[in-house]
RNA sequence: GGGCGUAUAGCUCAGCUGGUUAGAGUGCGUCCCUGAUAAGGACGAGGUCCCAGGUUCAAGUCCUGGUACGCCCA
């Protein structure tokens, strides 16, 4: 016996009862146990930073992370999920900066940087209940028992494992380089941290002269952005195929870019050209530097013009400054060039002793100062503003400083054809990112700066000796004790950098200060979470790489990146096999959601108000699954409950309605049903079943999570809109007979499948439904069942094809009503369905019965003269005749448009036509060269569409009129019954009043009347209060119900 | 400046390898139906398929060049 279904579901309520249920039953490890010893589908999870709470683009990768393993385990596969916490890094130094009201490397060193780590070590845990509350919500079975995190000493240990690995195959080295500096965090970041915050600024543009050497009062115009890298120039560099122009300016003559004459003055005062050049005509002249504090770098080579290929007339004059300490273009021109580099500043990025006049002045606001000094030098000729993107510290919002640095790097570029071979190996969704995003990212790769300036982070596991500079690599815990004779607990900085290693010769080696960037802590995330190699050796045989991961476009260089780089350089394998990339989620306004615009509703209120079922589902419907950006609204929530959630919900609560009121239990099995079926409805709706499930299957099956999630409103509409709706009657007869019974079981097994396939999608509403209808040689849960596999024989085309036009000829019946303003309420006594194809006339013949009840017709005529009702004409069958003809197609198209109907009528026997062209060709045409187009005659009752017309007899008989005025008692009372909130099955008395027509109606039809309504009696009285009064036409009555 | 993606109805989006009235849902208007439904059905209005060239008998679809937006990198 079935539960009955509240009709006024809350779905947020429901589901926290199943929350409790699975928690209280353990279904999750049920889940898994169910599976213990099958094959397994390996899920990698990535970590979140542990700062900070959960937002919208968690929840949508945590739901992918969601559907697909409880997909996967539906399908017999054992799949293990742990949880991550991403532990180290700036996010959490910072965090911790700002609690202890510190903004510099300095003061964290003056406040202990012990005591600093562990300050950090205490906080990362700090937003973990919320994660986990906010992670069960939205209804992810993840295990956060057993969840790593990356400032383990297991974990660190093996990341120390990895980076052992890629010291001894000669892919870490030292080197000097420039990348983007945090001045505040006094840190180098790494590229892809660099970009996290471009933003727009506006910067001193200015325009300074360099004087040239032995050529009299002329000048060079060279253009910067940064003043404050002037006092570091070295060389100026040309553009070797940029024409240049000597001008004459008063005393004085200027070289620039003859592009670039029009921004420096104006165009009716150009002045003289004296001379023109190309770049490399000038290559080699010296300049007098502008400041002097690198004079004596001239013997070296500097203050000369160079010829660099990044020059551009597009900003500026045409002519670039160069400072190699302070720009990659400047770095390696200079290099080629054999020209020296300074680097002027401390680490926070204030001007050294080397610079006197500025010293101790942070750069950026050196600016100022030095353009006034360059003004009273007369070096300035112009100044204005720039506006431009530039890169911002991601954590700490300052203006990032590019500047050399000597860091560790991963030769990420000697490796590159490695991986970009595994990347080949790597399934992407959305494709594209594989040859695009990712794969032109990869094969741009630079060397992978990992070192950081920081504290809390997995130390770089080297050794060094000052003296010589030799280096040793440790490769875990172990190791280190053993070189260096003492006790090691615990890897962090604070612990180890006291720890000195002394070589046989007596040499002390010193570690280096740096820490591991964050990312190669989590790109270890596969070795180091089991804690590979020092346990744990073979797991990682069978575990590696994951069959799928997914997480965010933003990954595209981040853990996707350094996850194929390791996972590359240790095994020449991708870490990965497949992986679903999704996009970003925007606010309803096409704007980042921002809490401070509060333009998007919380993540909460959604859930408490319409259910974790909606958003889930309204996310994995929309093509954020496959990379695409989704402007989020509470509008496309409500749409999946009214499109999906409350049908199926509905569909669910009339047959438990019913199937209580008949005690009804099922008997057979789908497939012993599935035999049997004999209403073409059932067999349809199961055939249906089987589209479904097979789509929901292969779009699965190939990480396509929108096309599989996009089938379901569908599958809903067809049941609810058609299977119940014309089977709605089958379920009230009074009498089991067999076809209610096959009704019945057939909704049944409907339900149960439909619920067993969207339940990893969907997985609080179908386990509440799945577990009301299970009986109990089923499992507890819908999500320990196997995922439905019908078999083909459920599958019947032909009948799907006769439904269909059944439903369209019903469609054209309905469009004629409402033309004519005929309601369906009114009986009629025929309907014209007429087709010229046989195959479409016996399939409508076989569907007459639905179509009489659904139009309300007594009769279903089926006629192939379709000539009586629309006129034909014909159309070019462009698809076919087209490649045929060529040329000669727009001749055939207007020739075939004036076909009479003769001549369609030929072809339509199978005749062939000669058609003669306007061009003199003939060509010779059959009815498959053609498409025949219908019109409605004008004047008859007739709809048409594609093959099928549509006719109704819209002559009303007094008989016919009476019956609808019956209906309309009917319906009316209906109504009542309704408000009165009765029971299905409460049978009522009625009392009327009214004129002689309508108490012709009630006796006439009195039993009708009393069958529908579950009256027990039905009786003319006088007009009272309990009344109440409507308008059937022109007649005025009045009826009173009540329970009997 | 470069890479990748997107651009179709008021809104959210479908549209397969090119084929002739460009679709759905929603919103709006009118009508209808209801022993499950918070629903449902029918019809109507609403489109220079971002722009400009090109290829083709035929372009929303392919090519080239632009524009706008998003993300990423300089």
């Amino acid at each position: 016996m079935f539960k009955k279904a509240k009709s006024n579901v809350n779905f947020a309520e429901l589901e926290k009862e199943i929350l409790s249920f699975w928690k209280t039953n353990d279904i999750f490890q049920l889940s898994l146990k169910q599976r213990e010893g099958n094959e397994e589908f390996v899920f990698y999870d990535g970590p979140p930073f542990a700062t900070g709470l959960p937002h919208y683009g968690h929840l949508l990768a945590g739901t992918i992370k969601d559907v697909v393993p409880r997909y996967q385990t539906m399908c017999g596969k054992y799949v293990d999920r742990v949880f991550g916490w991403d532990c180290h890094g700036l996010p959490v130094e910072n965090e911790m900066e700002k609690e202890l009201n510190i903004t510099s490397k300095h003061e964290i060193e003056e406040y202990g940087v012990d005591k600093f780590n562990e300050a950090c070590r205490g906080i990362v845990q700090r937003y973990t209940s919320e994660w986990e509350t906010v992670v069960k919500r939205i209804g992810r079975w993840v295990d956060f028992e057993n969840g790593y995190r990356t400032m383990d000493k297991s974990y660190m240990e093996s990341i120390w494992w990895v980076f052992k690995q890629l010291w001894d195959k000669k892919l870490i080295y030292e080197g000097h380089k420039i990348l983007p500096y945090c001045p505040r965090c006094a840190t180098p970041l790494s590229n892809f941290e660099a970009n996290q915050g471009y933003r727009e600024v506006s910067d001193p543009s200015i325009t300074i002269r360099f004087k040239l050497k032995d050529q009299e009062n002329t000048y060079i115009l060279a253009w910067t952005t940064t003043p404050w890298t002037l006092p570091s120039n070295l060389a100026l560099a040309l553009g070797k195929d940029i024409d240049y122009v000597m001008v004459q300016d008063g005393d004085e003559k200027y070289i620039l870019a003859k592009d670039r004459l029009d921004v420096y003055y104006k165009k009716d005062s150009l002045p003289a050209i004296i001379k023109e050049y190309k770049g490399s005509e000038l290559r080699d002249y010296r300049y007098k530097p502008l400041f002097p504090y690198f004079e004596e770098l001239e013997d070296q080579g500097a203050f000369k013009i160079i010829i660099g290929d990044f020059v551009s007339t597009q900003d500026g004059t045409g002519i670039v400054h160069i400072a190699p300490g302070f720009g990659e273009d400047d770095a390696l021109a200079g290099k080629r060039n054999n020209i020296p580099s300074v680097c002027p500043i401390d680490a926070e990025c204030r001007f050294t002793e080397e610079i006197p006049e500025f010293k101790g002045q942070f750069v950026k606001k050196a600016d100022h100062d030095i353009i006034d000094h360059l003004k009273r030098k007369s070096i300035l000729v112009h100044k204005t503003k720039y506006l431009h993107n530039y890169p911002h510290c991601w954590r700490c919002e300052s203006p990032l400083i590019y500047r050399a640095i000597s860091t560790w790097f991963v030769n990420v570029e000697s490796i590159k054809d490695q991986l970009l071979k595994c990347n080949e190996q790597i399934s992407w969704m959305p494709a594209h990112i594989k040859n695009g995003r990712f794969g032109k990212w990869l094969s741009n790769a630079h060397d992978w700066a990992i070192s950081r300036n920081r504290y809390w982070g997995c130390p770089l596991p080297i050794w060094k000796n000052e003296d010589s500079g030799e280096t040793i690599c440790v490769g875990s815990i172990a190791e280190l004790k053993q070189l260096s004779k003492k006790e090691v607990n615990d890897i962090h900085k604070h612990f180890i950098d006291y720890i000195e290693i002394k070589s046989k010769s007596g040499a002390i080696f010193k570690r280096v200060p740096e820490v591991l960037d964050c990312w190669f802590e989590s790109g270890s995330m596969p070795y180091a979470q089991k804690h590979y190699p020092f346990n744990n050796r073979e797991w990682l045989d069978s575990h590696f790489p994951a069959d799928f991961i997914a997480e965010g476009l933003d990954q595209t260089r981040g853990w996707f990146y350094t996850l194929v780089v390791i996972g590359g350089a240790l095994f020449e394998k991708p870490p990965f096999k497949n992986v679903i990339v999704n996009g970003l989620i925007l606010a309803e306004d096409g704007r980042k959601m921002s809490k401070r615009l509060k333009n998007y509703p919380a993540p909460d209120y959604i859930m408490d108000k319409y259910g974790a079922d909606a958003l889930r589902l309204c996310l994995l419907s929309s093509a954020v699954m496959r990379g695409e950006d989704l402007r989020f609204s509470e509008k496309t929530v409500k749409e999946i409950i009214r499109s999906v959630m409350l049908p199926m919900w509905n569909s669910y609560s009339f047959f438990v309605t019913y199937a209580a009121v008949d005690n009804w239990v099922p008997e057979l099995t789908l497939e012993e049903l599935q035999e049997n079926l004999n209403n073409p409805l059932d067999h349809w709706i199961i055939s249906q079943l089987y589209k479904l499930t097979a789509a929901v299957k292969l779009n699965m099956d190939e990480y396509n999570l929108q096309a599989a999630a996009i089938c379901f409103a569908e599958f809903i509409d067809n049941l609810t809109n058609w299977y119940i709706r014309r089977s709605r009657r089958r379920f009230w007869k009074s009498q089991n007979d067999s076809d209610k019974n096959e009704a019945y079981h057939t909704l049944y097994f409907t339900l149960i499948t439909f619920c067993k396939t969207t339940a990893p999608f969907i997985p609080f509403i179908t386990e509440s439904i799945y577990r009301n209808l299970k009986t109990p040689s089923m499992p507890e849960s819908v999500h320990l069942a196997d995922f439905p596999i019908l078999p083909v024989t459920f599958s019947d085309k032909d009948l799907d094809g006769k439904m269909s036009r059944a439903i369209r000829a019903v469609s054209l019946g309905r469009y004629l009503r409402s033309q004519s303003g005929i309601r369906t309420r009114q009986p009629l006594s025929s309907v014209f369905l007429v087709s010229i194809s046989r195959d479409v006339r016996d399939d409508l013949d076989s569907m007459k019965d639905v179509i009489a009840e659904e139009l309300n017709v007594k009769n279903v005529v089926i006629d192939e003269n379709e000539e009586r009702l629309v006129n034909l004409s014909a159309k070019a069958n462009f698809k076919k005749l087209g490649p045929e003809l060529g040329k000669d197609m727009k001749h055939a198209a207007s020739s075939i448009t004036n076909l009479d109907h003769l001549e369609i009528d030929e072809l339509r026997e199978g005749k062939t036509i000669e058609l003669s062209l306007a061009n003199e060709t003939i060509i010779s045409i059959t009815l498959d060269d053609i498409e025949i187009c219908r019109e409605e005659k004008a004047g008859f009752m007739a709809a048409n569409e594609s093959d099928i017309t549509v006719a109704l007899d819209f002559t009303l008989t007094e008989t016919l009129k009476l019956e609808g005025f019956a209906r309309e008692i009917v319906n009316r009372i209906q109504n009542m019954r309704k408000d009165l909130n009765l029971d299905v099955t409460d049978r009522i008395l009625i009392n009327y009043t009214g004129p002689i027509m309508i108490q012709k109606v009630i006796h006439e039809f009195n039993s009708y009347i009393m069958g529908e309504t579950l009256a027990t009696s039905i009786n003319k009285s006088e007009k009272n209060d309990h009344m109440e009064t409507f308008m059937i036409d022109d007649h005025e009555c009045c009826f009173a119900v009540e329970k009997s």
